[in-house]
DNA sequence: ATCAAAATGATTGACGTACATCATAGTCAC
DNA sequence: GTGACTATGATGTACGTCAATCATTTTGAT
């Protein structure tokens, strides 16, 4: 037997196929009774709804938004990327996306953006954004006017997002906290963590997992506090030297945000590259050649693709009310070294 | 403008709507001429079959196969559940999936299974078998037939199947290599090996690249050679315990195959949990337990979800004959620890 | 020029669902 | 029991594609 459709549901629940049609959509005019025969019925033969007979027949297209509000010399370029393949290449799939860029720190052109999208512009919108208030009452606004609205990489919770696809970053500060604790072993010692801005959520949250997992574990190690970089090579250049003079015995160094390459600068200037443990964040060209030359020791990952794609599939699940496998969309902790670097292309 | 449809190209070609059908579904009784006229358009017009719409016109069902020959004490328990979750699961899609099992090393039985399928009882197969002549030529057999194969976990090259789904296990290896230099330090010293038969395929691939890591990068680590199991706990008991009494100064451990059970009742018996580092393969309750009491220090894994989905979306592009995304059916070499083992539900 | 064969057109009915319209049966208030 | 209303039935059209049939035109060989 195959798949029972709604002529089944009919002739089982001895109802009319347009009551059949006007439980299942919603409309109105049936008693209770009724409808309740008619999901019972449901459950008894099984029906499922054959989602693309469907969306054929609702003319269904599922119109997204990505929103990225970040700089353009680090990850983002590459979710970025990932999009644009995306927008090219779906065609096939009854889905229209579209990219809107911001710069990293314009939270009001941001906040523009998603305040001037009208109802039924879009089905669900992607947002990839630092956490400020501007930004998550937009959200609330989103949620409000009935978007599908999920966060992208960075989370903004409380602000009635549905979904947020992406690392946990507390996780993944302990990861590297585990793996820098593996690799300086008994001996220790100093640990100097970097990072673009410690206003940036995942950022902070980096910091504190690391810091968690050293003080629970008891670790023989000396995370020295957060140097920013704003967004500015120089400044983090600076910082880093005047860390080095005061504390040549540093052992570890941390990248918990972006500014690998003036990291990298400094530690090759002092000559550190052979004694000393390296770990970043986020699969990007310079790191990738970190990894491949060695200056750096591991990179804590999250796949760009499966991203997406996830997002995606959530905003689709969302708009329209079926079920999300967790299993699926859990986005990995890639813990990359140069014997996997090959697993992402 | 929304999507071209085959109006649209019988109207821009100035050909009839039943043309466009022969011309699209490969049917007879179309000039060369007029197929290029068609196909010229399509690409102008830039039209996408939709799919959704043609499989319902079809009625098309995939249905596949997965024959599964492994043992019911390590990680091929966890593939037949998720087979089943899906089997229970995937009514929407329309795809049916069944599962055959035979036993560990019941060749014969496999080969039998296989040879048995007549063409249209299936669209696809997935293979999950140890490399054998025989289950060879009954895939060699499939292919003739018509069928779309492909193998899991464990690959069969040269046995003429479409499509791979697993990892590199020559790469799982290496990085078995890897991780064991990391945690033995300059130090190095002595590594047990053990498996639980050199005649699996992947055993043998993980060996391989652990030594060429070794060899290659030139540390300090005398691996000792296999110690094989044979699906049975004692023999592998005692081959640890004869292996630890010659060798009392071991400082790694690499479970390359099943196993691993016999292998940390050992190391406990002879009290050796502390001072040793253990490497094994594939998530299972029993690895999962080891990494928690770290008793395990690194799980190489493969998520088993993605495989089975994977594996899915090949078979039916090859039925279908559309394009694959290597990207996505890229099957990830996990490094487990015990500070991301919550990544893995 | 003739005729068969090949190529094309025209048309129709399915697939499973959505959505709209009009008709009819039943129910309740007064 | 009349009118107003609610619940249900009956039916048709559409979505984009597949598949089949029959009719018609074009082509190529003789």
């Amino acid at each position: 037997m195959s798949r029972p459709t709604v002529k089944d549901i009919a002739k089982h629940a001895e109802v009319s196929l347009a009551t059949v049609d006007r439980v299942l959509n919603g409309r109105a005019g049936v008693r209770k009774s009724t409808i309740a025969r008619v999901y019972k019925t449901i459950e008894e033969i099984g029906y499922v709804r054959d989602i693309d007979a469907a969306n054929l027949a609702r003319r269904r297209e599922y119109k997204m938004l990505f929103v990225l509000a970040e700089g353009d010399n680090r990850f983002s370029t590459a979710v970025e990327n990932k999009i644009n393949e995306f927008i090219s290449g779906s065609v096939a799939d009854r889905t229209v996306l579209e990219l809107i860029k911001a710069p990293e720190n314009d939270f009001h052109k941001v906040a523009a953006i998603l305040n001037s999208l009208s109802r039924n512009s879009y089905d669900g919108i992607v947002i990839m954004a630092s956490e400020t208030a501007l930004v998550r009452d937009a959200i609330r606004h989103l949620k409000k006017a009935g978007f599908a609205v999920v966060t992208l990489v960075s989370d903004l919770p409380d602000s009635g997002r549905d979904h947020y696809v992406g690392i946990n970053n507390v996780a993944a500060g302990r990861i590297a906290g585990f793996l820098m604790s593996r690799f300086l072993g008994k001996q220790g010692g100093k640990v100097l963590i970097t990072s673009s801005s410690m206003r940036l959520r995942d950022s902070v949250e980096r910091r504190l997992g690391f810091d968690s997992y050293i003080l629970e574990k008891n670790q023989p190690i000396n995370a020295l506090p957060t140097l920013e970089g704003h967004s500015s090579a120089e400044i983090l250049t600076n910082a880093v030297k005047n860390a080095l003079s005061v504390n040549p015995d540093i052992r570890g160094f941390y990248s918990a945000g972006a500014g690998i390459t003036a990291l990298l600068g400094m530690l090759q200037k002092f000559d550190l590259t052979d004694d000393t443990f390296v770990i970043a964040h986020d699969l990007t060209p310079q790191t990738r050649a970190g990894l491949e030359d060695e200056t750096i020791d591991a990179v804590i990952s999250q796949d760009v693709g499966h991203m997406v794609r996830s997002a995606i599939r959530v905003l689709k699940a969302i708009s329209d009310g079926t079920e999300i496998d967790p299993a699926q969309e859990l986005i990995r902790i890639d813990i990359v070294l140069k014997e996997n670097l090959f697993n992402w292309n």
